[in-house]
Order: structure tokens, then C-alpha cells, then sequence
DNA sequence: AATAAACTTAGAATTATTCTAAAAAAGGCT
DNA sequence: AGCCTTTTTTAGAATAATTCTAAGTTTATT
């Protein structure tokens, strides 16, 4: 077991030769990227997979929690590295994606009014707008 | 003039027939349905009209922000009578969508940590979960 | 080893949306 | 009203991201 194995385990999912593949490529793509974006990448690596993989290993990391889906309008889905609570922003000016992360000790319920008890299995939040 | 036609003003958009009328099948519409949706309404109209018609007329309502699209993941988009600021909470027990207010007086920049001098032009908060 | 379950794969299928190019409608002007 | 220009509508074709299928491969279990 090589030293950094251990962050390419996620609890429930077997981590097949595969599925490790796209989670690191996606450790190494911070700008989030899409399905056909990650392929390409996988297509340069010594063992390229399909893309029909490519889309299993996502869904899989996904549903388990080890990464994020980020759907910006109508666009292909983009996937991002940080598995911690946080938003998107799409700068209208470059066309990039950046993480937001919440204020210390803030939630979402603190200013949206849902029903009392409401259990919140995930969000989405993605603003777009311009950087001064 | 009819005594409702006033509502159906946009500013800066020609309101077409067939702008009025889809304008006025999402505004009897209240569960955020699809183009296809509104689209099938139309077809039980006196003057049904084509689906890219429907497309356009919903593109162009929210363009001038008439109306409001929703995305939930990578369904088909739907769309909101609601013009107002808001998020959109999806209901996993019954599949409908609900409009979420913001609490008053709160905004978006105050539990998200956004770069001073931010310019947001547009933001969509979908929230998924189980009402009690 | 044998069996069963999970995973990968190529390629086909699906389908929401967009595009194209031509007809129709609307608006402006005289 | 007529003439001209711009916008809108339309049917149908095209696009493309994603999902599906069914067969092979790998992995786990007995
Ligand atoms: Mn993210
Ligand atoms: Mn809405
Ligand atoms: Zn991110
Ligand atoms: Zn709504």
C-alpha cells in the first residue's frame, strides 16, 4: 500500500483500480470539471477506461459522498473535489467556478423559511455574478 | 383590454400572443411544470402553438425577468410563476417542488462568505429533504 | 475451484434542448 | 392603405449529455 492510499478510501464503496483513477484525477483538477473533461484525462493515463466508467465512478464517489455535483443552468454536469458543505460561483467574467464556503456558524436555515423540522438531505447553491 | 390583461405587461418585452399565453398557462400553473408540460396545455388550447414557440416565450419571460427557471440536477428545467427572490426546496416524499422564502431581512451574502464587492446577478438555491 | 455478485465496457438509445431556414406577424413610415 | 424592416413563429432536423443494454471481466464468497 503506497503512502497516499488512504485518502482514496471512502467508507461503503470499493475502491476499484477505476473508480480510484477518477477520484484522483479529480484531486488533481481543482476547476471542476466535467464527465467528458475527466474521460480525456483518463484517455492520456497509462490505462484509459470508457466514459460509460468514467460516469459509474462519478455517480458512485457521489452518492457516497467523497465528491459533489455542480450543475450551473443547463450546462454538463461539472464534479468537484470538495466534499464539505459549500456553494458555487460562476464568474460571469472568466467562466470559471469557485467554491463558497459558509460563514463560521451560519446554516442555511438561518435565512431561508422552511417548515419547522424540514430534514435537508442536500443542497444546491450557485450564484453567478461578476468579481470586482 | 380586457380587466387582467394589465399583469401581463413586461417592460421591455413584446407581449406576442403567444408570449400572453404562456405567460398566462404558467400563472394557473403553480407545481413548476416543464416546457413539454406547458407545452401539452397549449395543445388543449383554442390556438396551440409550437414547442420551440414555447421554448422562446419561456426563454425570453425569463430573460426579462418575468419568470424564473428551476433546475433540479439534471431534470428537465421547469419553470416558476414566482419573480420574487426565493429557493426551491424538492419534496423526495412526493417529487413536488415548493417556493422557500427568504427569512426578512436576511440575503444570501449573509451566510456565505463571497469576496467583497461581489456583483451577483442571478443565484439558484434547490434544497432536497422530507417534510415532517 | 466453483458460484455469485459487482463492475466495466462498447455501442446504441434516449431526450431535452437548440438550431435552421422559411413563413407569418408586427411596427414604422409615408 | 401600401411598402419596408425587424421580430417572431414554426416544423423539422440536429445536437449532445447522459443513460441504457447486454456481454465480458473482475472480485468476493462459499
Ligand atoms: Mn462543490
Ligand atoms: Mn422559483
Ligand atoms: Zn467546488
Ligand atoms: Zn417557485
Amino acid at each position: 500500500m503506497k503512502a497516499n492510499d488512504q485518502q482514496l478510501q471512502v467508507p461503503g464503496l470499493r475502491m476499484t483500480k477505476q473508480r480510484k483513477e477518477v477520484y484522483r484525477a479529480l484531486m488533481e483538477n481543482a476547476d471542476h470539471p466535467t464527465a467528458s473533461e475527466l474521460y480525456e484525462t483518463m484517455q492520456k493515463s497509462n490505462d484509459p477506461m470508457s466514459l460509460a466508467t468514467v460516469y459509474n465512478c462519478l455517480e458512485a464517489l457521489v452518492e457516497h459522498d467523497a465528491i459533489k455535483q455542480v450543475n450551473v443552468d443547463r450546462n454538463p454536469t461539472r464534479y468537484c473535489q470538495n466534499a464539505a458543505q459549500h456553494g458555487h460561483f460562476h464568474d460571469q467574467n472568466t467562466g470559471t467556478i469557485h467554491d463558497i464556503n459558509f460563514k463560521p456558524g451560519t446554516q442555511l436555515t438561518d435565512i431561508l423559511d422552511l417548515p419547522e423540522g424540514t430534514e435537508i438531505t442536500d443542497f444546491e447553491i450557485t450564484i453567478k455574478g461578476r468579481l470586482p
